[in-house]
DNA sequence: TCAAGGATCCGCT
DNA sequence: GCGGATCCTTGAA
């Protein structure tokens, strides 16, 4: 992935994401997965973002250079991955809501179950088979269909954050979209989980994804 | 509809 | 440097 495309307005940067590998390439194995849902957060005005408090330890990242990996905790047990965007100075990110399995299936079952393990004590009827069981049926488009399921499947956590995702020897990148695939038809929705910064940023068209992927994790409405 | 879980941030001392 | 509210979610009921 050029860094380029991801210095530009995030919006932007999004239409150049979609579509795209996300690789984790490395001794666990090999991943692949095409990108079909995005959240953009931009800038330091944005009351939805990390960014809005402006830079502390957690959020640093977003304000630097574009390219790089921001991976954060949420509610407690989820991880998030992010792709920092914009050039350095200006916060913002694309957070990365779903993703369509293509290489690494059973490493990314596998992923799933080891999560769910490190979890399992607070579920309340937790039975460890039945949770091999249900993971091991789960259809492929359902396997990172969700923010915190990208992150289990290619199991990463926040120890990802500062990886460089454009440099083609890292074990976590992105790469673009191949030549021959045809351009995804995108629909822009507003984005989820943010009441909490109330209008006018709950309102904007800010979540992107592929029209009609089966990946992605809550359909648009009028889909 | 609801609970699980812990980091993070604010506001205050 | 502490107390309390909050949170870019998920899966089972």
């Amino acid at each position: 992935m050029d860094r380029a495309l991801l210095a530009r307005p995030t919006l932007e940067a999004a239409r150049a994401l979609l579509g795209a590998r996300l690789v984790r390439d490395d001794a666990t194995g090999r991943r692949v997965g095409r990108i079909v849902e995005l959240e953009a957060y931009i800038g330091a005005e944005d009351r939805a973002s990390h960014a809005r408090f402006g830079p502390t330890a957690r959020n640093s990242v977003m304000f630097g250079p574009p390219g790089i990996a921001y991976v954060y905790l949420v509610y407690g047990m989820y991880h998030c991955l992010n792709v920092v965007t914009e050039p350095p100075g200006r916060p913002a990110a694309l957070l990365i809501r779903a993703i369509a399995p293509i290489e690494g299936i059973e490493l990314m079952r596998a992923a799933r179950l080891a999560q769910g393990r490190a979890r399992r004590r607070s579920l309340a009827t937790g039975q460890p088979e039945a949770e091999a069981r249900r993971i091991a049926a789960l259809p492929v488009a359902r396997l990172a269909s969700g923010p915190g399921l990208v992150a289990a499947a290619f199991g990463l956590d926040r120890s990802w954050t500062g990886v460089d995702l454009c440099d083609p020897a890292s074990p976590l990148r992105l790469e673009r979209r191949p030549a021959g695939e045809p351009e995804p038809t995108i629909l822009a929705a507003p984005r989820i989980g943010i009441a909490y910064a109330g209008e006018p940023w709950t309102r904007h068209p800010w979540r992107l994804l592929i029209a009609g992927d089966p990946a992605v994790s809550v359909p648009a409405r009028g889909e």
